[in-house]
DNA sequence: CCCCGAATGTGATCGAGGTCACAGACCGGG
DNA sequence: CCCGGTCTGTGACCTCGATCACATTCGGGG
């Protein structure tokens, strides 16, 4: 089973949907699949049906950083500017979980964006939110403190039971930073009373502090 | 002389110009104006005919970061979205020069979307050399050190004959960090010989090592 | 030519976080 | 139930950058 119908992306008119049968081919990744890395061209754009991709810049010393991520119904902002602009890609793109979507080139994307209203208003909404989100980030790793940042991250993974599942690498990864950094301010926000921590997952134990301390 | 004559603003079409001409009105602001602030609703959005608007996010403790430049022919990327998905201003925008534009409201920057390819494009094409810069930007931030950063910036502002005219001051603004360090750095990289401080400008003696550390 | 504000130089100190080097602890599979 | 890989805990150490507190120095306007 390898096709992917372009009804199960969400957020497409007719326009759109017409063009994507013509001109747009089946994609599908395994979770851990690296979709693009730093230095490579951009050749096609993606629109997710489902699955989760992130995408996370990497320094020269091993360490990462989580930009963004992308969902279904969503594109790659990264992989837009690298093949409008015909631009390298600074970062990389990991599929989080199975990922399927449909792939069109560059020409099919310029002509998706003159054609197809809805897709053009999805596009605009998509790379205005990353914008937006981008620059809190700059924010947050320009002044804020490890912390700080680790507190909102956990907020942001826990499930309605307030559980996260995370090993202490990950949250680095997601956050840029080492990993015994991450055990260290684990366990002070332990003795502080707002988290458990165990093998592989948190318990946040006071949500609203936690949050406090986020910003 | 308070008009803004739309001829003024490049990369316009026919119906974009129509458009403007019914439902904008002249923008005016004198250097060192703050167009806007963190937490500010954005109800209008500028297109920008001459002179140069920074953006830059501000610390708790009083630091701020260069974020980016608006120029002429652009829209600020971050008032764009605020506009358009109804946010809070996260950044401050500061005129650098003496700035002429058009502001335009909401509704108008949706119709303008939709009726002008021009302006669709130019938008879209602002908004992904962001998303690239700021994208950048986070990666240097986050892993790389502030000689580099500060080399690069050199570069960046350097004219024809290599001098940069920026006080320390103004540097440490650009980069997010603190004066001393400036200060610091700037006599390290003259002692390697790679530029000459003066008050109130720099000389760069070795483009070449310069642009080698920058990276 | 003097004076004031802006710009710069510098030492001392401090804290956050990065890095290394391990030691345990835990867990699922064989 | 044992074993190896994954995950976590921790001490030691170092570096960069932030901060404070000044001393200078420069340059232009009155």
């Amino acid at each position: 089973m390898d096709d992917v119908p372009i009804e199960d992306i969400p957020g497409l008119d007719a326009a759109a949907k017409a063009l994507l049968q013509a001109a747009s081919s089946p994609a599908r990744a395994a979770a851990g699949t690296v979709l693009f890395r730093p230095g490579e061209t951009c050749e096609r754009l993606v629109l997710l049906a489902e699955g989760r991709v992130q995408v996370k810049t990497l320094s020269e010393s091993g360490r990462e950083l989580l930009l963004y991520q992308v969902r279904p119904g969503e594109t790659c902002v990264l992989s837009f500017a690298c093949l409008v602009g015909r631009r390298l890609y600074q970062a990389e793109g990991v599929c989080e979980t199975d990922v399927a979507g449909r792939a069109i080139g560059r020409s099919t994307v310029l002509e998706l964006m003159a054609v197809s209203p809805a897709f053009r208003e999805r596009i605009i909404d998509v790379q205005s939110s990353r914008i937006y989100e981008l620059i809190g980030l700059i924010d947050e790793v320009a002044f804020h403190r490890t912390e700080s940042r680790l507190a909102g991250r956990l907020i942001e993974l826990a499930g309605e039971d307030g559980v996260v599942h995370s090993t202490h690498q990950q949250l680095a990864q997601d956050l840029g930073t080492a990993r015994e950094v991450i055990s260290r301010r684990l366990k002070r926000l332990e003795l502080l009373g707002l988290v458990e921590v165990e093998r592989g997952r948190i318990v946040i134990r006071e949500p609203a502090r936690l949050r406090h301390l986020a910003m």
